[in-house]
This record gives C-alpha cells, sequence and structure tokens, in this order.
RNA sequence: GGGUAGAUGGCCGAGUGGCUAAAGGCGACAGACUGUAAAUCUGUUCUCUCACGAGUACGGAGGUUCGAAUCCUUCUCUGCCCA
C-alpha cells in the first residue's frame, strides 16, 4: 500500500521531503510523531497524528509514539501568538503517564509483529543532558540566522518571545537526531505547523553527517466557518470517557456541519477512499439525511472507545431526539438506564409530595449553577422534563412526573441531559 | 542602565473624575426556523437574588476626592527606541 498516495487522496499532505514515497515503498521503515503533554488526556484534535501513526503501521511501517516530557517543559512556539505559561514538572510527568496510556489502544505494540509500534518519552534522554553540553554538540551546528527565518519565530519577533520557546526547535531538532542515531528512526511526521521544527532537525542530522532522513506533514484541520477542529459547546472533545462521555463524542462527530463532513471523513476514517467518495455523493444528495456524519460518528466512536459505548450513544441520541416524547414513559426501568446511563443526581423523593420547586431544584443539585441561570434557562424556554419543555416559571416537581417511580431527565437545551433519581 | 508606549470582562477593543457593571465586535449559552446542518432572526452572557437590590471588578499596593477604570505615588509585567 502506498501511504503518501493515500494522504495525498484523502487530501491530507501539505509538505513532503523528496525521496519520502520512495523510501516507504522501499522498505520497513519507522516514523515517529510526538504528543504535548499539555494535558492529562489527547482530544479528537490529537486523532489526525493518532491516525498517521495507525496508517503508517497499517502501510507495514514502524510506528513511534513520542512523547514529549522534555519539551513539554520548553512549550512549542509554532502557531502559538504568545509566550506560554510553563507547566509544572508534576503535571508534565502525570500527563505523560495518562498520554502515553491513551496511545497504546491506537496501535500495536506487540512484539511477535515485525512493525510493532514503540513508545518512547524524550525526557529520557534529556535528562541528563546538560545545558553546556547541549550548546556545545548541538547549538553549534544550527546558526540563530537559520532558527530566526523559522515562522515560529518570525511571527513572536514583533510580539516578543522568550529563549526559552525560541530554543524548542533545537531540542525538538535533536529528538529526531537522537531517534535516527539510536533507533533508526528515518521519518517523521506532523501536522503542518510543525514543519519548521521537522526541518532543524533533518539539518541537524545532515550537518552531524547522517544519513538521508525522511519527513512530511499534514494539513492542518481546518472547519470551514473558522473555528477551531475539536472545540464544542463545552471546549474540547476529549479521548477520556470520564471529560468527554462516548454519549458526548458520538454527538461531536453527528453534528459535524454538512460543509466539513466531506473533508473530516477523508481526514479520519479508515474506510476505503473508493468507499468514501460514494458516501459523500450520497451526502451531497440528501444532506438531510447526515448520513456521512453518522457513518464517520460511528466509526470515530468505535475507535476510541467501543461497540458498546456506540450502541449506548446511539440509544439515548433517539430518546433525546426521537419524535414521539411518549417513547420515554413506555420505557421499563431496565431500558431507561441502559438507554440514559446511570443517574448523575439524586433527589429527596420526600420533598416531591407537596411539589419540589424546579429553579431551586436545578441549582442545588448543580444542573444548573444558580437560581438566577435557571431562571433564565427557564425564560428562554431552555429546560426540558422527560422531553417536555417547561416555561412556567413556578413549576413544581411532583411524584406523578417520575418515569418507573423514580426518574426525572432534565434537558438543558436539546443535546444536554442529566437523569435524576429520586429515592 | 536611559527614553517611551502600554496592561480594561473568555478574547479583541472603546472609555480619560459622577449619566459606567463599563459602548461595540467576536466567542459562548439558549430560543425560533430546519435536518441535532448552514444562513438568518431573538434573548442571555461578573457573582448572588423571583424581583427590589446587594457584592465584587478595569495589572498589584497606597493616596487625592463627597465620588476614581479615569488624577497622583509606587511596584510588577510587556512592547518599541537608545546604550
Amino acid at each position: 500500500m502506498n501511504l503518501i498516495a493515500e494522504l495525498r487522496e484523502r487530501n491530507l499532505l501539505q509538505d513532503i521531503i523528496p525521496g519520502t514515497e520512495e523510501q516507504l515503498l522501499k522498505e520497513m521503515t519507522s516514523g515517529y510523531i510526538g504528543f504535548d503533554p499539555t494535558a492529562d488526556s489527547l482530544h479528537v484534535g490529537n486523532l489526525v497524528p493518532i491516525t498517521l501513526l495507525m496508517r503508517l503501521q497499517r502501510a507495514g511501517h514502524k510506528p513511534c509514539a513520542l512523547v514529549g516530557g522534555a519539551t513539554g517543559m520548553i512549550g512549542d512556539p509554532s502557531g502559538k501568538s504568545q509566550e506560554r505559561i510553563l507547566l509544572d514538572m508534576d503535571s508534565i510527568l502525570h500527563n505523560c503517564g495518562c498520554i502515553k496510556k491513551q496511545l497504546e489502544q491506537f496501535i500495536d505494540f506487540n512484539d511477535s509483529v515485525p512493525n510493532a509500534a514503540m513508545m518512547i518519552n524524550n525526557y529520557d534522554w534529556f535528562k541528563d543532558f546538560t545545558f553546556l553540553e547541549f550548546i556545545r554538540d548541538i547549538g553549534k551546528h544550527i546558526s540563530v540566522n537559520y532558527m530566526m527565518a523559522k515562522d515560529s519565530v518570525k511571527n513572536r519577533l514583533e510580539t516578543g518571545m522568550s529563549f526559552t520557546e525560541f530554543s524548542y526547535q533545537l531540542i525538538q531538532g535533536y529528538d529526531f537526531y537522537h531517534l535516527n542515531k539510536t533507533k533508526n528512526v528515518l521519518l517523521q511526521m506532523g501536522g503542518a505547523d510543525q514543519w519548521g521544527n521537522i526541518v532543524t532537525g533533518t539539518e541537524l542530522i545532515r550537518r552531524k553527517g547522517g544519513g538521508d532522513v525522511f519527513a512530511f506533514t499534514c494539513k492542518l484541520i481546518t472547519k470551514s466557518d473558522g473555528s477551531k477542529f475539536g472545540k464544542s459547546e463545552s471546549g474540547n472533545v476529549w479521548l477520556d470517557r470520564d471529560k468527554t462521555s462516548p454519549y458526548q463524542f458520538y454527538q461531536f462527530w453527528r453534528k459535524m456541519a454538512d460543509t466539513d463532513a466531506a473533508k473530516m471523513a477523508l481526514v479520519f476514517s479508515f474506510k476505503p477512499v473508493e468507499e468514501l467518495k460514494a458516501l459523500i455523493a450520497e451526502h451531497e444528495a440528501a444532506p438531510h439525511l447526515a448520513k456521512l456524519q453518522i457513518a464517520l460518528a460511528e466509526e470515530m466512536t468505535i475507535m476510541v472507545h467501543s461497540e458498546e459505548d456506540l450502541a449506548f450513544a446511539k440509544r439515548a441520541t433517539e430518546i433525546v431526539f426521537g419524535k414521539s416524547a411518549d417513547s420515554l414513559h413506555s420505557l421499563s426501568e431496565k431500558q431507561l438506564l441502559d438507554v440514559v446511563g446511570e443517574p448523575e443526581v439524586t433527589g429527596d423523593r420526600n420533598a416531591l409530595s407537596e411539589g419540589l420547586d424546579l429553579i431551586t431544584f436545578l441549582a442545588e443539585s448543580n444542573i444548573l449553577s444558580s437560581k438566577g441561570e435557571a431562571k433564565k434557562m427557564l425564560q428562554n424556554g431552555g429546560i426540558s422534563i422527560n422531553r417536555q419543555k417547561v416555561t412556567a416559571m413556578d413549576f413544581k416537581i411532583k411524584l406523578e412526573h417520575l418515569l418507573c417511580g423514580h426518574y426525572l431527565l432534565v434537558q438543558k437545551g436539546k443535546a444536554k441531559y442529566t437523569l435524576v433519581r429520586f429515592g
């Protein structure tokens, strides 16, 4: 399989060092991508480099996931308009651990295959590297003029940049050199914003007398409306199920704009390009069916979570968005819990006999942050109880509202729900 | 080290003694329309309060004043120019 040709077909390829395609066709090649430990979970934006590693492995090559314990301490200025706050050592180590664990589920580390994946942390080779050694052995090979010409630096010349961030490209460049020398890694991949850092690495390898190395970058994922990919209503969409539930994760893909769906499907889906093109054609003919979004949401939810999580997400979607409101009332207790999940909030059943004030309850149960907010949401028509919109400001929750005698489904807006159990 | 410009709500940005919880924009949240789309329109957007209202808040600290985001002192940080 020709990886590069496939990426090109998926409109993913941005820059490529000449000879890369030939190298990948010639023999099994080790290629790496770095992940920044900026948070304790990866998010959907990281799925692009993750799928690159997966595609690399599926094409018969050896993927290498680098967790940036060292580079994370410095802060990559690429694409950033401002100096960043440094993370403390404890968080970096913690984040590295979390990210490693997540990466493990995507690529095959089983040594029985010749192209088993590797996981490495650049902190391991930087922790004992002294500053003097570094600037003498490495810094000497790269001129300041060369470093200044990089976009990541040039863009910051006006607004300022610390020496720390300025030196970032050398640190990442050294990674490539080190991996090339010690693990025979010949390829570095990354997002388009990484090109400058990658090239510093290849330059360093060249000047230190190494052999040919290769690299390519992927187009940065952009949405048609210009907003950042991977952000949704409540911030980042994480891969960690405790931060973004499988239902929310499924919804993120399901709600993707029509104009973005075709592009995203090509980027993220592992379905053959031919199949995707057929789906895209279908999607364009009948966009209101959202077939493309659903197909992608299904594939991604299985990839990141599981078949069971997908089934759950789809059932929840049916209840939350389904046309008939009374289907909710016909469910048995088991079906209800199966479909919307375990209750996240509990309430006092005794308070219901004379009616529990909804505004007070929403605020006190922390479903909404305050009575003021609850009142505003209610006024706006943004609150539904058991799929029934509530507009009365003095609405009282009573025993007869409960589903299966115990439960109340509270919705804020359309897609967000909380299941409450009384008694 | 010298000079100079600046720091305002999630972001951008107006405001240069009371009419300022602070214009406008973006973003975000919700509603209508729809297809859980886009575009459009409407409402909300410091905190608490059903509301009246109260409390915090224009980089930090102190001061002038009946009254300060606005004036003064000082500190911190940032840009630019000179050394």
